[in-house]
DNA sequence: TATATGATTATGGTATACCAGTGAAGAGGG
DNA sequence: CCCTCTTCACTGGTATACCATAATCATATA
């Protein structure tokens, strides 16, 4: 984690916002964690302003949520509303594969081409290094070929949630290699305009990584 | 529209947020509007810090953008982003349907039952007075039986969204008492724990809608 | 000792003041 | 008449101050 990194030109609220994000989805924060207002705004040397706005975003992405006169706790992160969001990840790729494949121009075939390539050398090359960084940028590729803006909202908003979980399984087991090479099958099929192929495989890879995420967390125990 | 209605005690931030929400979905502001946080504090006599924190919501919810030295500015609301919207209803819906019917329990299947017979009663009473509201509160009951806060919450969002829109095309065409009785076989489908079922009646009472609102669009000239 | 009551504090909600950047309007020169 | 440069007002971003309320703690009394 970044210490500061004020280098950014980007309003106070939108870093304290990814500050307290990172912190709960890296474990940093648990849950029933309180964040004063006062304390965070003291501790950054700042004033309340930008961490309320801060702190405002959070809740409207349930990870944080206000108690009456408690103020703001961090809500837990259970396996249950993982799967929710597996359940609703499957349905929605699912769609944005669909959407793809039946938008698909000759610009975004070249550019899935071109991430299915760069995706083939980056396993070939087995760089672990910011592979989960990488996988990111593949998964926010894949949903902007959907070409709707509120289902690649709604699709980054879910992944982020999982994120820091979907980490531990990817690499646990070598997930990773593999949901990449799904991702390049996928961007392969929508190239192509199948829909119903693209809609079908994304789904199968959700499912595939629901799975190895019920595995992981069965062998740790719980949560 | 309530003219301010200070009554209910909730936040400011809430009344504005509620205010302007309503005033976009209603058209009383149109695409490219500015909002300027001095002027909404003034009108309504208060300080621009619950109208920021307004605004800041509506941005999420993808009802206004702010523009870099340009302030906020309200989106249109296009054809497209319409049906973008029914896509992601038709998955998310049919999602809902599947895991309230999976899951259904006794105090659930009653609930549904009792549902069930007030949407008949509404609809044979004839009543079209507050037709919408009562439709708005049994969908939210639909979404709720998928015991899923997460679907719960985006589901109620995107419908939030297009509600403007569905009132217009609800109302013409009778659709409103069509789309109710397809709400209580869905309920009752449910209630039955028949999920492959719900999902089908779900998907299917979206897409009509969807085909409602484009011939209602249509001869509206477009938009 | 227990309970009730009052004071203090902790906290979020709101108002206001100040700052910085940008765009537009006006003045001056060509 | 047009172009350019300067200035100023508009606007959002941030800091700070004040207020209301409720929870907690202490104190006094039964």
């Amino acid at each position: 984690m970044k210490p500061w990194n004020a280098d950014e030109i980007m309003p106070m609220r939108e870093h304290v916002y990814r500050y307290l994000k990172d912190m709960i989805l890296e474990g940093k924060y648990h849950a029933g964690d309180r964040l004063v207002e006062r304390e965070l705004a003291a501790k950054m040397a700042i004033s309340r302003t930008p961490v309320r706005e801060a702190l405002f975003r959070l809740e409207a992405q349930g990870l944080v949520k206000t108690l009456p006169r408690k103020g703001v706790v961090v809500e837990p992160i259970s396996k249950e509303k993982i799967i929710e969001i597996f359940d609703i990840l499957e349905m929605l790729e699912g769609l944005a594969a669909r959407r793809a494949a039946e938008r698909i121009d000759e610009e975004t075939r070249k550019e899935c081409r071109q991430w299915s390539k760069k995706i083939e050398k980056f396993i070939q090359a087995g760089n672990q290094e910011d592979a989960n960084a990488f996988h990111l940028s593949v998964c926010h590729f894949f949903y902007s070929t959907a070409k709707s803006p509120k289902l690649n909202a709604i699709l980054v908003d879910l992944t982020e949630y999982i994120q820091a979980f979907a980490r531990v399984t990817y690499e646990k087991g070598g997930r990773l290699a593999e949901a990449m090479n799904e991702h390049r099958l996928i961007l392969n099929t929508i190239s192509k305009g199948d829909a119903q192929a693209a809609r079908k495989l994304s789904m199968q890879h959700i499912q595939n990584s629901r799975a190895a995420y019920l595995q992981n967390m069965s062998f740790r125990g719980q949560e």
